[in-house]
DNA sequence: CCTGGCACTCTCGGCGTGAGAGTGCCAGGC
DNA sequence: GCCTGGCACTCTCACGCCGAGAGTGCCAGG
């Protein structure tokens, strides 16, 4: 489809679009990247990549502009795959050490993600729903108030306050932790939650007092958290980036930050899939957002995918080096939660 | 010093630049304002007002716009204390209900505060290290991993994970735990802390090797929480403000949310004073954030203050109502914490 | 098949202009 | 003595014009 030339063409105007966010020349292409051709000869095959489509013209008789299949032609064909200096690498590494908690790494991550890219970083947290059960433990706050702490693996904690129609004591509630734990380790909270509820339909007669209610207790304990936790960083970037000079494309892009759930919409497409995903402008799963594009890479712990973490910046983004730069934070939060205790 | 016609003047300048953001003209305040005086009357006054610093011209023979000593003079002397609609009150109502979590409930205050304003809302989180202590209880994630839970009055809970360096049981732990929650049942997270560090240099004789070690581990898990937390609301809000039509303006802005210890920096100063605070403009204790107004108020438990709630807009805001709002969400706030259980 | 030449198109910045808003000042009136 | 209408003046802003510059498409010749 694409000849030789065309893909030598179209690898310099996206190169050099990605540099200035200028529209590209064709005098520009012939001497900048090292093309033996004239520039009048460029000219036809660019006239050749706007016909297919690649590329287009801001106005008649303007350079041209990557269009977004351009770009996923780049991306998939052309880009080349930077390393990231041994330096960054050390850095990412640090921040992604293996003590602390898993939150609050996360937290960190995504401030890393932002200070070593001119994009927005976004890390979407684990679903406590989806993790693996190691134990629940319950506080008596006051007599209808208790503190629920969840723990799950890899260091994720979550802790929230519950009301209780019916006055219980300590021991009953430690009673009660214990039950649960026993019961639920190993599994997932919607597992866990699905089995109390299956076990509460079948024990009808309630023969055992202290049983009955440890199954209302906990199914209140482990009811079903909001959203998935979203963290945003270094959203201040766009407004540096020249596509967004425009103040209406701003507000649209921060009025979108603050509805968390389209990022989580997009994000969550990543969960499934392999190594990495790229959206690139239209391919974007949610209309809200325009002329964004976003990198991602799922996250794990052995074998689980727990969340997901990327960088969003404008269509025109330098693929490569975010690319790098997701998959390797992924790759070493990866590592560092596998090496994690438990 | 100002006459009446002088504060008659400059109050409708206010109001009428709140409302349009456009200089105001001598023919304006004439006809809507009902004055009974001529434009030309009005012009003197106002060139009266400017001499003395409380309006200024954008440029020669321009309409006259208030100055940051304008607006202190009109929020001091001029300003009507409009109430909220029976609606909004209960709204708010709503948003501050005396269960759940104190972090979650402040992170509504924060959203809610944003909706009924086209500001921002920060809310101040309570500093653990301040809050009365109630109670702390460790969880055994790993030999060298220990879960720690503080609880403080009100509903104030806050888990971290520290690292030990000598292998505990839960045993331990929970004898440590009940230790340091009988020791400092009601004091402060800092004085608790203070206490420990200095027991520990008294007992230099570690006669008490449990003793020593409580001790010792005790004063780790309470060490220094990093920042206060901060909850920012509808921060795209201010790309709807026409004084930040401008680019650079709206960069600086959002950057200077990110680093959000400025925005602490300034909450702190009202967390003396009274009933509420204001700064307009250049009173910002902070340089960084150039043409705004911040109003904040502070919210206690019982006389305690705990934290700060406020919004931040352009100086050009509609400080009523922005009072009213801040004002009714501290008052209820305070309530519904006061009337926690514990 | 490539290339230099050429006419053409479109943007962009600078400039001038005129309308409009608002001012300060002054002389006259209540 | 204070207020007011009138008047000349100033400054901004929107508009349109123009020329420079960048880039194109096409064509004819090597």
């Amino acid at each position: 489809m694409l000849n030789a030339r065309h893909q030598g063409v179209l690898r310099a105007i996206v190169l050099d679009y990605i540099r200035t966010a200028e529209p590209v020349g064709s005098r520009t292409i012939s001497r900048r990247y090292g093309f033996s051709l004239s520039p009048a000869t460029i000219r036809t095959t660019m006239a050749d990549l706007e016909e297919l489509g690649y590329v287009a013209q801001p106005y008649t008789s303007a350079g041209r502009v990557p269009t977004d299949r351009g770009y996923r032609f780049y991306v998939d064909a052309l880009m080349e795959r930077p390393q990231l200096s041994d330096a960054e690498v050390r850095r990412i590494e640090q921040y992604v050490g293996p003590a602390g908690e898993v939150e609050e790494m996360l937290r960190e991550v995504g401030k890393l993600l932002s200070a070593l890219s001119p994009y927005v970083a976004v890390v979407m947290a684990p679903r406590l729903q989806e993790s693996p059960f190691r134990r629940v433990e319950f506080v008596l706050l006051a007599p209808d108030r208790v503190l629920v702490i969840l723990l799950a693996e890899a260091g994720l904690v979550h802790h929230k306050v519950i009301a209780v129609d019916e006055a219980m004591s300590q021991d009953e509630l430690d009673r009660i932790a214990g039950y649960l734990t026993d019961l639920l380790h190993g599994r997932s909270l919607r597992e866990v939650r699905d089995l109390l509820l299956a076990q509460m339909a079948e024990e009808k007669a309630q023969y055992d007092r202290m049983l009955a209610r440890a199954l209302r207790f906990g199914a209140k304990a482990l009811e079903a958290e909001a959203e998935a936790d979203l963290f945003v960083a270094g959203a201040a970037h766009l407004a540096d980036q020249p596509e967004f000079a425009d103040i209406a494309k701003m507000r649209a892009l921060f009025a979108a930050f603050e509805e968390k759930s389209k990022l989580v919409k997009i994000l969550n497409e990543c969960l499934t899939g392999g190594d990495f995903r790229i959206f690139i402008g239209s391919e974007m799963p949610v209309r809200e957002i325009q002329g964004l594009s976003v990198i991602a890479a799922p996250y794990r712990r052995r074998d689980r995918v727990l969340g997901v973490l990327g960088v969003l910046g404008p269509t025109r983004m330098d693929y490569g080096r975010a690319l790098a730069l997701v998959e390797t934070t992924a790759r070493l939060l990866t590592r560092a939660l596998t090496e994690r205790a438990a």
